[in-house]
DNA sequence: AATGCTTATTTGTCCATACATAATAAATTA
DNA sequence: TAATTTATTATGTATGGACAAATAAGCATT
């Protein structure tokens, strides 16, 4: 076993497996498809106890990174690049949390005067400059998504910032501003031009579209964000119950 | 206590407390904000083990329908899913929502073999027929959704049904099927020639694509439907709050 | 070759118990 | 009164054990 279980530390044991779990899905140990060593094996292995064990699976398991059949074992699904629509991590959290190595291909930040739909969705004079962050990332193969990202002046960010940390992070921890209602819009579009360039891929190819309103506690906005994602590596999964 | 668990029925003790604690909270007992009894008692007075019961808790506090706190306990959060509602309506509903005038330009019921993911899905044997149902929907100036649908032999459909009644009505008042876990997945993708065809556009137009997996209150599926919207006249709105 | 039966393996369910930890309330002290 | 300490009470963590249920795979039968 490449990693093990410190029972001395303050971490809980259940966390400790579940984060180990992830490494191992998400290194070479045990890629898509690949099923786990069984339960009461893995247990003796990490030495914990089997419920523990089962503890750390069942976060894997609600999240559909892992998956559990009877006799067979329990195998990892981390094969689609999905995005749940409840949970709010950043998006390089989300992929880490998937198992997925994020490649940073570009990352840009200018001022810029605000178009009349953004001033208007900011409410903020068109005069005023305000940030605007492009990036490009993906996976080793290539980039899957072109991000644009405009913040309201009231945050305070100077663009200097270390944009590699998780967005939401940075914003919470130091900017004390804290997201918490997004609306989203999602559709399908055709690339141009400029988007073709940014994806590597042939301008009129289809591209997932999801436009992000985000607000803080106060229902105030805080950023207006487009992702324009490669057709066929990214899927936008929703659960909803009645 | 309005309700009890059966230590004799083969349904599992968590899942009856999980059910149990659903029904208490969608009905008068434990509305919004309230606290649950702590677990201790709880348990006791579901006549179950404090374990089994946090399974059930656990379950509900992963969706976000309840909230644990130490100290102050554990209570209900159900704020969140009155917005979601508006998911649950028909398409045609929706539509109407919307002031949108809809019009049916195909409806085509069929028996057909399932293929291996759809066997799968439904946990049905592959040569057990099951029921398909196409339809090409949209607005006067043409259609703008290709759906397909299958749904399990369990439900009794005989295809003869009126299916211009909205579909959730149908098989709730008159087969006793509520729908009511929805798991959906969006992108994006290309036409084909038969969806080309279908949707009136040009092969490898770009189109948004909406699979989507229905499920019974017992979590048993009952359909499966394949929706390709095209592009630029439909989105697909998601909000969610932290 | 197809069918049915048996067995072994793996996850699923359930319990009782013990102690840890965090947050609040109550008591104590300055 | 205000600050500090202590106790209380809820969830959180962790174990070990027992048996149930499902099913893949091998075996036997037709």
């Amino acid at each position: 076993m490449k990693y093990s279980i410190n029972h001395k530390s303050p971490i809980p044991l259940h966390v400790q497996a579940e984060e180990l779990l992830r490494k191992l899905i998400s290194e070479e140990e045990y890629q898509n498809g690949k099923v786990l060593p069984n339960e009461v094996e893995l247990a003796k292995m990490l030495a914990i106890s089997r419920s523990t064990l089962r503890q750390a699976i069942n976060k894997l398991v609600f999240e559909g990174l892992l998956i559990r059949k009877k006799r067979s074992g329990t195998k990892v699904n981390n094969s689609t690049i999905s995005s749940k629509s409840n949970n709010w991590l950043s998006f390089s959290q989300e992929m880490q949390l998937r198992g997925i190595a994020i490649k940073n291909f570009e990352l840009h930040v200018t001022w810029v005067y605000p178009d009349e739909q953004l001033a208007n969705f900011f409410e903020i004079k068109p005069d005023r400059k305000i940030l605007k962050m492009e990036r490009v990332r993906g996976q080793a193969d290539g980039p899957f998504v072109y991000f644009i990202s405009y913040f309201h002046p009231r945050i305070g960010l100077t663009g200097d910032e270390d944009f590699k940390r998780p967005l939401y992070e940075l914003l919470e921890q130091d900017y004390f501003t804290i997201a918490s209602l997004s609306k989203e819009e999602i559709s399908a579009m055709t690339a141009d031009k400029l988007i073709a360039e940014k994806l590597n891929i042939d301008v009129a190819a289809p591209v997932l579209f999801r436009k992000r309103f985000v607000f803080d506690q106060g229902e105030r906005p805080i950023e207006y964000n487009l992702g324009y994602y490669k057709a066929e590596s990214f899927v936008y999964t929703v659960e909803s119950r009645r």
